[in-house]
DNA sequence: GATACGACGCTACG
DNA sequence: CGTAGCGTCG
């Protein structure tokens, strides 16, 4: 190993040209406590220390099969390793000024060309680097970067297999021992303090998963969609949101008295001290003390999965509210309890000054595909305000009524407006190409784009004109379309709804029967799965369901049921990633555009957009996302087209709909 | 006697 | 169905 501080001025030259030049980059971030990203996982990221890079300028001398010559070190014919050190030094340390910059450029160098970059957790190491440039680069030059990560191939060869450290990953995917192990097992090895060898691990793994990925139609999905999110991810990880502290900090105070108050009702009501947020305490005032469950024996009332125990879950608690004041009480409880802790204290607690960051991730656990956000999860957030009436005893003052509303307390900064593009109903129209439904077809290609689609979805379904519908009635559409789409049982749905297991069975019988194509997909779907042990989204995704040919029946009944689920809302989740990729890509091209995608909650994307650019980036990302239709490479061509509802506001609380001139329905 | 951790329950989002 | 995250309890 090389340390690039101890380079002169000419080897420094020599190495940027060979790493221009070299046909392979093998990254590793090394930590100031010594460890690197290769080894075990840790919970606790130390700070950062710097990079140490491989530079293979041999495309793998070692291709005869299992030679014994594939020992780490012996290997090293075309190989040079250097160690980059990343100081995080203050502004007026001019000390090492040369050596900052040669690690700047080194960096640039590999991040910013399109060469083959291999890195374990590439995500990580971008967002430090983007951060180690801070302003001095823009997150535009290393936007083409592609950087072959193991952890995210390995996903995507099997979903459900979860994030393992790498050198489980070694054991698992690397064909060639060899080049792992003489005689010892890949965990000793792991003991060693050579990183540099297992810079070489690091480099078979990833070939070894290429030709996996190769092999099953895999690797176009894996370099044009994932390896490319990584980067949208990492530049979206280092925006900071800015957050209103001050206001985030009122809030829990209020919430905190309302949460007080209510405490004392419930007591109250209950006719004893105990802890409202105990489930079990509640279950044992609620069905031992009042033995509320006797009195409505005609209703079924949830049980806990586990246990056989009385549930107190919301639907519960929504049939016994009528017999007696404690489960109102408890509702209003769990709903401020639940805003107060998780998102207005869960997110004070992630603050760094007035900002924030989340964290987001594409790999580890979604078996389903979607990306997912951490630290607080900004994706739940809840969408609509509550109100809370606080009580004031001052004599002769109205009750004050207060709202609150957590997606408000993010801000756009000074001069900066907030964009937020929504996927009107992506999965229903998904539901809707997949399964060819003609009716179903019909309620999307109909120029009837500005109509509402759960209104004529309900009129069609119902046989009532439109406006004869209540809002309940669309609702229930809405809710049991979902249910359909989520493969939720009639007994799931009857808990939402708060119906009988029957009445919810009828509304999704008569959903089917009226469009009878959707029930043949998903058994279409399900005997796909059968005959090939796994099912496959539009973009050619995989989940493999083993159990679907289980003889236990709740397995496999959940294996069919995760099998539907995972065709839609998979499918759905590769549009909004392509959205994503797509739209990053055009700012990334522009020599103006400055938008910033901020956040994804599912089908929605959240930007932050200068003012004077509002309405020009607008109409990108509405044309954008609605090309999505067809996506030539992947041989999309959805049979709906898709719709774009933009927003924007200064607040992600207030946003208004933005005026769509290009979609204006063309009639009268 | 304090405390760490996993199992469980509940519920935001879609 | 499946994400995250908060809470209790043994």
């Amino acid at each position: 190993v090389c340390d690039a501080s101890r380079l002169s001025q000419e080897e420094r030259a020599l190495v940027l040209r060979e790493t221009a030049q070299a046909s392979v980059i093998v990254l590793t971030m090394v930590y100031q406590d010594g460890t690197a990203q290769l080894n075990a996982e840790q919970k606790s990221c130390p700070p950062v220390s710097g990079v140490l890079v491989l530079l293979k300028s041999e495309l793998d001398a070692m291709e005869s099969e299992g030679c014994s010559a594939g020992l780490p070190g012996s290997e090293g014919s075309g190989c040079k390793v250097i160690f980059l050190k990343l100081e995080q030094r203050p502004a007026w340390a001019q000390q090492g000024y040369r050596q900052d910059r040669f690690s700047k450029e080194m960096l640039l160098c590999i991040l910013g060309s399109a060469q083959d970059v291999i890195c374990f957790k590439a995500k990580d190491l971008l967002c430090t680097a983007l951060q180690y440039f801070g302003k001095e680069i823009s997150w535009k030059q290393v936007a083409l970067c592609r950087i072959l990560d193991p952890q995210i191939a390995a996903w995507l060869l099997d979903p459900a297999d979860t994030a393992s450290c790498f050198w489980d990953l070694v054991a698992k995917r690397c064909k060639t021992r060899a080049a792992v192990k003489p005689c010892a097992g890949a965990r000793e090895f792991e003991q060693q303090p050579n990183v540099s060898g297992s810079l070489l691990v690091l480099y078979r793994l990833m070939m070894d998963l290429r030709a996996s990925l190769q092999e099953q139609g895999l690797w176009k999905l894996f370099c044009s969609v994932e390896l490319r999110l990584t980067t949208v991810l990492a530049v979206m990880e280092i925006h900071r949101i800015h957050v209103d502290k001050d206001a985030l900090e009122k809030t829990s105070k209020i919430l905190g008295m309302k949460l007080k108050q209510l405490e004392q009702e419930a007591h109250q009501a209950a006719g004893q001290q105990f802890l409202v947020s105990s489930s079990s305490q509640l279950r044992v005032v609620l069905f031992e003390k009042l033995r509320l469950h006797e009195r409505c024996e005609n209703k079924k009332l949830p049980k806990t999965v586990l246990r056989q125990q009385q549930s107190t879950s919301e639907a519960t608690l929504m049939q016994l509210q009528d017999l007696h004041p404690l489960p109102k009480i408890i509702l209003e409880y769990r709903q401020v309890h639940k805003i107060k802790s998780a998102y207005v204290d869960g997110i004070l607690s992630c603050m760094i000054s007035p900002f924030y960051n989340p964290k987001w991730g594409n790999t580890s656990s979604a078996v389903t595909g979607p990306i997912t956000s951490k630290k607080p999860n900004i994706q739940a957030i809840p969408r609509q305000s509550i109100q809370i009436i606080k009580k004031q005893y001052v004599q002769g003052k109205e009750p004050e009524v207060i709202t609150i509303h957590p997606r408000s307390m993010f801000i756009s900064e000074e001069g900066w407006t907030f964009l937020a593009a929504d996927f009107s109903q992506v999965e229903l129209r998904l539901l809707a190409h997949l399964s060819s439904d003609p009716e179903l077809l019909r309620v999307f290609q109909e120029p009837l784009a500005a109509g509402d689609v759960f209104i004529s979805l309900a009129s069609q379904w119902k046989g009532l004109p439109e406006g004869k519908l209540k809002p309940e009635d669309r609702e229930q559409a809405k809710r049991i379309v979902y249910s359909v789409v989520y493969g939720a049982g009639k007994e799931r749905l009857s808990e939402i709804l708060g119906l009988t297991a029957e009445q919810a069975g009828q509304f999704v019988d008569s959903f089917l029967q009226k469009y009878k194509q959707v029930r043949a997909f998903t058994q279409k779907t399900i005997q796909q799965c059968q005959d090939q042990g796994c099912v496959v989204s539009i973009m050619g995704r995989r989940r493999h369901l083993p159990h679907i040919l289980s003889p236990d029946w709740t397995l496999r009944n959940q294996a069919e049921r995760q099998a539907v689920n995972f065709v839609v809302q998979g499918s759905a989740a590769d549009l909004c990633k392509m959205a994503m990729i797509r739209i990053f890509s055009h700012i990334a091209s522009s020599p103006t555009l400055t938008a910033r995608l901020i956040a994804q909650i599912h089908d929605e994307l959240l930007f932050e957009v200068e003012d004077s650019q509002v309405e020009e980036f607008a109409g990108v990302v509405q044309t954008t996302m609605e090309s999505l239709q067809h996506i030539d490479c992947f041989g999309v061509h959805l049979k709906v087209p898709l719709r774009v509802m933009l927003s924007s506001g200064k607040s992600w609380g207030s946003l208004a709909e933005l005026a769509r001139p290009r979609s204006l329905p063309h009639r009268l």
